[in-house]
DNA sequence: CCGGATCCGGTTAGATACTG
DNA sequence: CAGTATCTAACCGGATCCGG
C-alpha cells in the first residue's frame, strides 16, 4: 500500500508532506517532460545528487506518484508517471506561470550562474535548419574571470548537442561575445536574442551562415511566453 | 525590492525554493482562509512553532507574497496576501482537491490522532441552529489511553466553540462514544457522521435537542465535497 | 496576552567518492 | 547505467525566555 499518511485532517498539509521535500516537484516536473531513466534525470537536473534523487524517486514510487518498472529481461529500471502524477501536471504547470510572472524580475543581476545560464541555453536549443556538417559555437563573457568565461556549444546533425567548457579542439564557426545579464535576460523573455544583439550587448562573429542559423536555434525558457507575461 | 533569486533559470526549481520549505504554503492556505494575526496562525496551525512561523512571515514578505502592516498606532502587526499571493490561491486549491482524491485514503488506521482530529472537529463546527445555553458535548474513544480518551466541547451563544481535554466542570448535554476510525472518515469524508451513527460505530447519547443540534452542527472537513471525490 | 528571539538536539540536504 | 557510502553543513522542532 506504499507510505501512508498519518494523522493529518488538512490536506494542504499533506500535500506540503508529499510535494515539498527538495526537488520533488522539480523531478516530477521532470519527467513531464519525458524523462524516464535515472541517469536521464540526474543528466537534466543539475545540482541534484545521485543520493538525493534516489531517495526521492523512492518516496514517489511509495506514495503511487510513480511507477518504477523493468520491462525487458536484464534491462534497467524505468521510471513512469501514475495517474495521480498526471493529474499534478496542471498544478505543476501553474506553478512554473507563476513564478514567470512574479518571481523572475527577482533574478539577482550580481549573482548570475553562466555555467547554469549555458546548460540550460544548450537543453533549449533547437538546431532547425540542422548544419551539413558539425558547427561549433563559442560563447564569451569578458567580465567573468577566465575559468567561467568560456563555452562552446558543438552542432551535429542526428546528434544532441554538446556543451562543453574546455577547448574543444574544433574549429570555431560563431563567436558569441555577451554581456551576462543581457544573455540571461534575452534567455528568460525579459528580452530577446534580437534586441540584444541590436543593442550591442551580444556581438555574433564569424561565419555568416552560421549566424543566421544561430539566431534560428535560440530558443527561450518555455516559460518566457507564457500567458500572465 | 526582498529577496532576490540567485541563478536559477527554471521556473519550477524557483517556485520550489519559495513554496518548498516546511509550512510556507500551509501558512498562505490558513491566510486564505482570512488569518491576518500572528497567533491567529499559530492557533490556526497545531505544531507550528512560532519562531518557524515568525521566519516564514519574514520569508514570504521578501519575496513579496504577503505584506505585513500595522494599521493603528500602538497596534500589533497583521499581515495581508498581496496580488502575487492571491494568484496562488487557484494553485492551492488545486493541491488540496488532489490530496483529497488521492492521498485521503493513504491515512494510516494504526496511526490515528484523537487529539488533532478533535481541534479540526471544532474548528469545523457550525453552531447553527445556536443553543439558548451553554451546552457541552463530551467526545469519548473508548479504545484510546485514559489520558486521550476524553475531549469537551463548549458550545456557548455568541462565543467561539471551546475545545479541552480536561473535565471542564459544567453538565454534560450530550455523550458521543466514538471508534476513532470511524469519527475519522465521518470527518475526512469517507464517510459520513449519519452513516456511522447508523452503523452504531458513533452513538450518541443524552440529550435528544443537543442530538438534533450537534447532528446539523457537525460539519466535514471543507475538502470532504469537492468535485474529483 | 501578543509577537516574537534564543538555544539545543535531531533530521535533512549537499558534496564527493565509490561500487555492482 | 543505476545507484551506495560517507561526511559535513544547513535546516527544523520543541522548549524556554523576553519585552511591550
Amino acid at each position: 500500500m506504499g507510505t501512508r499518511v498519518q494523522g493529518q485532517f488538512c490536506p494542504i498539509v499533506m500535500a506540503a508532506e508529499i510535494l515539498s521535500p527538495r526537488w520533488s516537484i522539480v523531478i516530477l516536473s521532470e519527467m513531464m517532460q519525458g524523462s524516464t531513466r535515472f541517469n536521464e534525470l540526474r543528466r537534466g537536473i543539475p545540482r541534484l545528487s545521485p543520493a538525493l534523487l534516489s531517495k526521492r524517486l523512492k518516496e514517489l514510487e511509495d506514495w503511487g506518484i510513480l511507477d518504477r518498472r523493468i520491462t525487458g529481461s536484464g534491462e534497467t529500471p524505468e521510471y513512469f508517471l501514475t495517474e495521480a502524477a498526471e493529474e499534478l501536471r496542471p498544478i505543476i504547470d501553474a506553478m512554473a506561470n507563476w513564478t514567470h510572472k512574479w518571481i523572475d524580475s527577482r533574478m539577482d543581476p550580481d549573482h548570475l550562474d553562466a555555467q547554469l545560464l549555458m546548460w540550460h541555453v544548450r537543453r533549449n536549443l533547437n538546431p532547425d535548419p540542422a548544419p551539413k556538417r558539425r558547427t561549433v559555437v563559442q560563447f564569451i563573457y569578458p567580465e567573468l574571470p577566465q575559468k567561467e568565461r568560456n563555452y562552446w556549444m558543438i552542432v551535429e546533425p542526428g546528434r544532441d548537442v554538446d556543451l562543453c567548457s574546455l577547448e574543444p579542439g574544433h574549429n570555431v564557426d560563431l563567436f558569441i561575445n555577451a554581456d551576462l545579464l543581457s544573455m540571461t535576460r534575452a534567455f528568460m523573455g525579459q528580452s530577446s536574442l534580437e534586441r540584444e544583439i541590436d543593442r550591442d550587448r551580444i556581438v555574433l562573429t564569424g561565419d555568416i551562415g552560421t549566424e543566421r542559423n544561430f539566431r534560428k536555434w535560440f530558443v527561450q525558457s518555455s516559460f518566457a511566453q507564457k500567458p500572465g507575461a
